[in-house]
RNA sequence: GGAGAGGUGGCCGAGAGGCUGAAGGCGCUGGUUUGCUAAACCAGUAUACGGCCCAAAGCUGUAUCGAGGGUUCGAAUCCCUCCCUCUCCGCCA
């Protein structure tokens, strides 16, 4: 959420910046400044008369009899002169808060102007393509082994659901506690958190009230987490930080609705109603932000190296970017099966965008004023878009699958993936 | 799910219609004293939103005792709804 003062005393530049982003992103600030007017108004008019109220209501304490009730007559009708003044502010504030929860955040001033994907840049590559004869893709490899069954996912839970076997289900557990060691190592705290949240902590990240067809929610009111990123930020939500930056990494599944990509990676385990991912969480003061989020692109980068996968990093444009984002990174890791590069990981700085709605705060030093800190994350990393990887790098000819060394100690020295053996 | 007890400042904990932003204590900050440390003493110690001010500082108004609504001239205090925590029972991995 941005902030309301900020908004209304930079009006045009907040259109502005907002327009960059396309989608009319812009006229969610329309009624707004109105809005603020009218707010300030009755701010003024609705105190004004409490504080008269407040004043001659100490006096009923003294008088008796008829005295009292004259006073008690006049204070009833600023009493009820308030409340209607105190309702129509209440009111109006909904308003402005229903506003601005639309409005997405401001791209940072370092983001490339640009209407869509086909505008995103690329930063720098890693590593190279692996030459393949005749690559092919991760559903038929795995398929092939018996180590992936989409068919009977669809027969259990219905499309975009999956079975791993064998290896395979052991190979997606190996690759969290690899990513989480990795993690680890650079500094981050692990935290193993809730699966399902409130309202709240939908509202607090960005998810909600926008995006609530994306989710999933329980009969009991709960939504299914889209990403660990929603606890953990949440989990200081409404608090103050002594020591920042703070730092974790957590796994969680994520479940997600996929309304709207119908027809978009209909096959195979790229886009699935649930799937792994370990997340990196950082708070961060405001002015540390920029250099956290290329700090956090490496740790994103680092296990990746690792498995020695061919990947490169881009820079998302204005019109790229997502709702609560104010600058995002995405890791894009080569695919000889699709002969493409396919999103791995995303990292975004939010600024205070979620720390305004989820009022996580800082001191900067004893006796300064409170700030809202900045909010980053980003996946380190989706695990099975790395296993697709994986697939499809490590293939060969006779149909199996050589392993990446790093990741071979998790597996009690598993080398390669070959087919099933059916007990 | 059933029965009961609770939710007050950074923390503990009083208060039970007006004099309470809220006693007392702890903590924290500054000061005095002091070989060092500690102790003692003194002072200060919230947040949000308005207004005055070019701005900061400062001053000033209003709100805030789990959340929301109600009663009342006036609510931390009375009533209603909800949320959360704890104890016991049931169920359960």
């Amino acid at each position: 959420m941005l902030d309301l003062k900020w908004v209304v005393a930079n009006l045009e530049e907040a259109k502005e910046r907002l327009s960059a982003r396309g989608g009319g992103a812009a006229q969610a600030l329309a009624p707004i400044e109105q809005l603020a007017q009218e707010r300030r108004q009755l701010i003024q008019e609705s105190e004004s008369r409490r504080a008269e109220q407040k004043k001659a209501s100490e006096q009923m304490r003294s008088l008796k009899g008829e005295e009292q009730a004259k006073l008690r007559a006049h204070l009833k009708s600023l009493s009820d002169e308030v409340k209607e003044k105190e309702a129509r502010l209440k009111e109006v504030e909904e308003r402005i808060e229903a506003a601005l929860l639309g409005v997405p955040n401001l791209p940072h001033s370092s983001v490339p102007k640009g209407a869509g994907p086909e505008q995103n840049q690329v930063v720098r590559e890693w590593g190279s393509k692996p030459r393949i004869a005749q690559p092919r893709e991760h559903t038929e490899i795995g398929e092939k082994l018996g180590l992936l069954d989409f068919e009977r996912a669809a027969k259990v839970s219905g499309a975009r659901f999956v079975f791993y076997r064998g290896a395979l289900a052991r190979l997606e557990l190996a690759l969290v506690q690899f990513f989480l060691d990795s993690a680890r190592e650079r500094g981050y705290l692990d935290l193993l958190p809730p699966y399902l949240v409130n309202a709240d902590s939908m509202r607090g990240t960005g998810q909600l009230p926008k995006f609530e067809e994306d989710l999933f929610k329980t009969t009991a009111g709960h939504y299914l987490i889209p990403t660990a990123e929603v606890p953990v930020t949440n989990y200081h939500r409404d608090e103050i930080l002594e020591h920042l930056p703070i730092k974790y990494c957590a796994f969680s599944p994520c479940f997600r609705s996929e309304a709207g990509s119908y027809g978009k990676d209909t096959k195979g385990l790229i886009r699935q109603h649930q799937f792994h991912k370990v997340e990196l969480v950082r708070f961060e003061k405001p002015e540390d932000a920029q250099a956290a989020l290329e700090q956090l692109v490496l740790d994103a980068q680092a296990p990746l190296q690792k498995l020695g996968l061919h990947h490169r990093v881009t820079v998302l444009c204005t019109g790229d970017l997502g709702f609560s984002a104010e600058k995002t990174y995405d890791l894009e890791v080569w695919l000889p099966g699709q002969g493409a590069f396919r999103e791995i990981s995303s990292c975004s700085t939010f600024g205070d965008f979620q720390a305004r709605r989820a009022q996580i705060r800082h001191r900067p030093a004893p006796g300064e004023k409170l700030r809202l800190v900045a909010t980053l994350n980003g996946s380190g990393l989706a695990v099975g878009r790395t296993v697709v990887a994986i697939l499809e790098n490590g293939q060969q000819a006779d149909g199996s699958v050589v392993l990446p060394e790093a990741i071979r100690p998790y597996l009690g020295g598993l080398e390669r993936l070959e087919p099933v053996r059916e007990l």
